[in-house]
DNA sequence: TTGACATATTCCTATATAGGAATATTATGG
DNA sequence: CCATAATATTCCTATATAGGAATATGTCAA
């Protein structure tokens, strides 16, 4: 099986830089046309427009005409899965270190077996 | 040009979910056997081992050795740039959108051109 | 209608999977 | 040295890109 298409999550969605990039460029939450992002990004314009048509089937942007633009806008809500998941590991960069140690210490006291730990051969990879 | 290689970023490693599910699993920070990691998520050994040769190669994990077993511990640090990345559109859901829409507005006056506001004639897609 | 502008789509190709199956590698105990 | 356990690697294949180039589609204005 091949990798999960792009349009499947927002996960393999926001993956490819550009696309973030271009997430970036709408990130104030006003609404522009195609031209304004090609001019922000300085992509080619077919793939400004494939970007967002990925963007949009995931339902991070969202869509208006307006004459012969078409104006997109950030659907930011739907990032919130990411954020979600993330966050879990919030605790591995924000200073709570002690935390995470003794969180993971009781834990090991909570798992009565495993007293193989005096094996102490260990070797970095 | 295909797409970027799962090994190239965080970003791309994350876009399994299959990765993720492995990530939840040392989510607490112990480290675990490859034996243990496979019980846990119900994959094929040879599966989790590629996987998490993956999410070694963008440092998500380390690895260490223990006879003939090897222990995987979570490197949490290195999914700081997703969590930094995605808080810039955190405003979208956590319920202040009356900062999001003044804050658009503030841009759109400070923005003194582009009065061809009246164009109405919008039309969702 | 016609031309110019804005955007989307189609074609093409090199590349990189993810999963399954089989096998190789490494370590341990006796 | 050998069987076994733990893990990694190799082979294979269907699939899905991302980017470039060219073109199609749609819209407006005169």
């Amino acid at each position: 099986m091949a990798r999960a298409a792009t349009t499947l999550d927002v996960f393999n969605a926001v993956a490819e830089p550009r696309r973030r990039e271009i997430l970036d460029v709408l990130g104030d939450g006003r609404e522009r046309a195609v031209s304004e992002v090609v001019e922000a990004v300085g992509m080619p314009q077919p793939s400004v427009s494939k970007h967002l048509s990925v963007l949009l089937k995931v339902g991070v942007v969202t869509v208006t005409r307006n004459g012969q633009m078409r104006m997109y806008r950030l659907n930011g809500s739907n990032l919130k899965p990411v954020h979600d998941w993330v966050k879990t590991f919030e605790q591995y960069w924000s200073h709570q270190i002690d935390r995470i140690k003794e969180r993971a210490e009781q834990k090991m006291r909570d798992h009565k077996k495993q007293a193989d730990n005096q094996a102490d051969n260990k070797e970095e990879v």
